[in-house]
DNA sequence: ATAGCAATAGTTAACGCTAACTGCAACGGA
DNA sequence: TCCGTTGCAGTTAGCGTTAACTATTGCTAT
């Protein structure tokens, strides 16, 4: 069916292995025999069959990403990035989503390894350590994005959550808010980071967050947290004092305690100012343009490449890196400082 | 350093296809044997290196999927649903983002068929068939999605995009918009056949687009298209007459249309209805909420992927099948029938 | 002349797995 | 008793490629 090493060197009355280096670019093939060879390949259409190049050199070209869920603009734009970082170096992207279901990842990580690709990259939705004990013992390099792990001495790539958590807390405190109230994630890294960032730019202030004033998203109800910030803004508007300034954890749970906000009559950012994190695309065509924090995907997804395909290359271990992308915050009309479209 | 089929031969005094046999449920293999094997599997975390396998029989358990963007919802969403799909039967998959690039589609594409992938998946870019041709020649098996190309018989799934336009512009017909404009997508089926629909759904009332409410999109710009839809409206409200209606090619063109709208004063629906395409998911969250046609993304990705694991498994070439998908509207604040948020 | 080397091409074996065939013992029916 | 069958395991060969040697020239330096 396709060309075979084999079929080029029987045309050309050479032997198999005269070809393959041919093809490797190898020193010791004659000018004249190496045309001929590239001649004929390119007649051929050859392209060599890399799973039988992966079996004997034990690379396969091949980088794992399992993100939590592609659909999250965040996960979809590293995706997007790393796959065009690397598509220039010749490697491929496996990709899959696991769901936001630690089992599920396991299992995508353990299919991972059985396809023995060259470095695997995750951003977990797992608490354990168990998968990532098993791509060490295979001596596979791995990847954390965006989310770290306890015990877990790994490379890294993501945005600095503590820093997230400041920047968004004292940009509300500049506003002039003083009883700000924050929607938390789940027990993973980044919602514990962000957390820690409203607490730190608080207590910088001498302020200390009312018990009441942090509540958390849950885990159950749709995946992207709409759902989530809407119920959790609903329990902050039933809360005394009232807050007057909401940091949530992410833009979708944003745009749930925006709606509970304005469906309770009251006005965004005049009664209660808001800022989300991850800077989604449509911010700016919302109701009330949302304030967020933007944390860099497309760079993080870049960093995340170029740092796999240095793994790749290197045999030996090396020391874990970590890469801390510093954050930014695009201020719109949740918080102020612009014409507001609700008022 | 992984194991072999070997290493567990030779720790259990059975030759290496004794354990092939096992891993492959043949029947040849005694119970007791049998346990033992899957006991010593257990124990060493076996997995079958796929490299070797795919080598012998010509299967990679790979699809390859190619898409003009990942960071679009529609095509996140199709990919998600394909890897949950093929993910219980065992398949990876392989994902490139084109960005819309011709050339880099087809350059993806011959990196899938170097990798032998068992089914190549495509929303294509191109408006040339060599690639396909070149797939053919491989004796892969293909499938187009969302995008057909003129003169290529070829497996396809996608929205039946003349019903798109129809319910789109029959929609707006019974909202009372008589004179409604269209601003259409590049040269692509999906384009053409959204026009159609809109032609036709005029046709049937005796209606005829006037030529200069029939605007396009251009290829400038984002990739997206919320600039294109911004300047596309633009142009329509310095047409006479002025369109009361708008369909619009896709969401992020409706998104830039309202903000034309709006920015000239206009108010959406009173004085122009708009109707997008694609029924994204922040839909509801926006200034003015979207009316928009959902194209079912999951299920054609679902779809896709049933359609592709059959055709990985029958060896033959088999009669090309078209799946279209029924479109539904889903109708918001833009097109009237519901309280505008910005009246 | 002739060892020694550079330049070029070929030989051999192996990567880990599976398809197809062979071997052998035990059993049952004629 | 003998043969055919059945149940179970092993042997052989090959998938397409590459790593590591080996072989054959012809040339240069001694």
């Amino acid at each position: 069916m396709a060309t075979r090493l084999k079929d080029i060197a029987n045309d050309l009355g050479l032997s198999v292995v005269t070809i393959s280096k041919v093809l490797r670019d190898h020193p010791d093939i004659g000018a004249e025999t190496r045309r001929r060879v590239l001649k004929r390949m390119r007649e051929l259409n050859y392209q060599p069959n890399l799973a039988a190049r992966s079996l004997v050199t034990g690379q396969t070209w091949t980088l794992g990403l399992v993100v939590p869920d592609l659909l999250h603009p965040f996960f979809a734009e590293i995706a997007k990035a790393i796959s065009t970082a690397i598509r220039k170096q010749g490697y491929s992207l496996l990709i899959s989503s696991s769901d936001e279901d630690p089992d599920l990842e396991a299992q995508e990580i353990e299919q991972l390894l059985a396809r023995r690709v060259d470095v695997i990259m995750v951003a977990s939705a797992q608490s354990r350590v168990d998968s990532f004990r098993r791509i060490e013992e295979q001596k596979t390099p791995y990847i954390l994005i965006d989310r770290r792990l306890e015990g877990l001495k790994a490379n890294f790539v993501g945005v600095d959550d503590e820093a997230v958590g400041m920047l968004a807390t004292t940009h509300l405190l500049e506003q002039g808010c003083r009883r700000i109230a924050h929607i938390r994630g789940p027990e993973v890294s980044t919602a514990i980071g962000r957390l820690e960032g409203y607490r730190r730019a608080l207590a910088a202030r001498n302020l200390t967050p009312l018990p009441q004033h942090v509540v958390s998203l849950g885990t159950s109800g749709d995946h992207r947290g709409e759902r989530g910030g809407y119920e959790a803004a609903k329990r902050l508007l039933s809360s005394k004092p009232l807050p007057d300034g909401i940091f949530c954890f992410n833009d979708p749970s944003a745009l749930g305690a925006m709606r509970a906000i304005l469906d309770a009559g009251l006005r965004i950012p005049k009664d209660l100012a808001v800022v989300g994190c991850g800077n989604l695309s449509y911010s700016d065509f919302l109701r009330v343009s949302l304030s967020s924090i933007d944390q860099g995907s497309e760079s993080i997804g870049k960093r995340v490449a170029d740092l796999a395909l240095k793994l790749a290359h290197k045999k030996g271990q090396s020391r874990p890196k970590t890469e801390l992308i510093a954050p930014r915050i695009v201020v719109r009309a949740s918080s102020g400082r612009y014409p507001v479209a609700s008022a």
